[in-house]
DNA sequence: CGTAGATCCTGTTAGC
DNA sequence: TGCTAACAGGATCTAC
């Protein structure tokens, strides 16, 4: 499940292997992968063949690619990963995948950039980008714990104003983005909370050390080239990562916690699996 | 407006 | 063995 530290490979893997090339032909394949470009996607593969690819960027779990068109304002191909997205560079004649959504052809006729996903929730639209260098569509996405405009302190401030439980709000884009499901566990793990706790029943320095953790594992997991688990996500090259064998809760009902050795516990928390150590992470009590 | 829950999707796995 | 149901979950939409 591709989550921050993902994006970020597959962005780093775009920048290695797609910025600095000149799009020659674009395939959408299927009515679904570019349902969020309103235009359609005749529209999408007429205004992104003939571009140059400038740069690649990211915003939580989104990604770009800042596309210069001669003489037309600069656009942005937006992409998420959605659950199961995989970005593939491949040679041209390498045969299609089964659950090939798009194909970017290059003029240097080398290796193609594809998008396959198998569950189908990702996808990608062409955007006008902002004087901020943002895509439109994500503007109401929060800046990352890695991004220069990352305010902790703000923040912290507006998870304490929310009436919600802590999880959910850590999970919320609009608040802090690239934080899902997994991160979410593990940051709760080291803080010693359970995502049940009201948000406003978290002290500052609590909430501090929180998102502080939410950052720190992120990190440690770029640093180790993503988590992967079900092998359907991969980074651009298709290799995977293998974060995964350094979670602490996420994934490791019954296994003993490595702090405090009591079994890790799994639990249905909106409509998902949540894991957390049942004495370092005491459930809030009602009320 | 803010929050909660439903929904999209399909391959894999668990269970009867 | 073969079928059905549960499961994985990010972001958006709708309801309240």
């Amino acid at each position: 499940m591709p989550e921050l530290p993902e994006v970020e490979v597959v962005r780093r893997g775009l920048a290695e292997h797609v910025v600095g090339r000149r799009i020659a032909q674009v395939q959408i394949l299927g009515s679904r992968v570019a349902r969020r470009h309103v235009a359609g996607p005749a529209d999408l593969v007429a205004r992104t063949q003939h571009t140059d690819v400038v740069t690649a960027r990211r915003r939580g779990k989104y990604l770009w690619l800042v596309l210069d068109q001669p003489g037309d304002a600069r656009q942005a191909l937006l992409l998420h990963l959605g659950m199961s997205g995989q970005l593939l560079v491949r040679p041209p004649d390498a045969p299609d995948e089964r659950h090939l959504h798009a194909r970017f052809a290059f003029a240097d006729e080398g290796p193609e950039l594809r998008f396959v996903d198998q569950r189908t929730f990702g996808g990608l639209a062409l955007a006008e980008v902002d004087p901020q260098g943002l895509p439109e569509p994500i503007r109401h996405i929060a800046p990352d714990p890695f991004d220069p405009a990352y305010d902790p302190e703000q923040v912290v401030t507006r998870l304490r104003t929310k009436r919600t439980e802590v999880k959910r709000a850590l999970l919320d884009q609009t608040l802090v983005s690239g934080i899902g499901n997994i991160y979410a566990d593990e940051a709760l793990w080291r803080a010693g909370i359970h995502g049940a706790r009201p948000t406003d029943r978290l002290t500052r320095p609590a909430a501090r050390r929180l998102l502080g953790h939410a950052r720190a594992v992120m990190a440690e997991a770029l640093e180790q080239g993503g988590t992967s688990f079900d092998a359907l996500y991969v980074n651009v090259n298709g290799a995977s990562g293998y974060f995964d064998r350094s979670l602490a809760a996420y994934g490791q009902e019954g296994r003993p916690c490595p702090r405090c050795g009591a079994p890790i516990r799994r639990e249905s928390f909106m409509n998902r699996s949540s894991f957390s150590c049942p004495r370092c992470q005491p459930r809030p009590r009602a009320g």
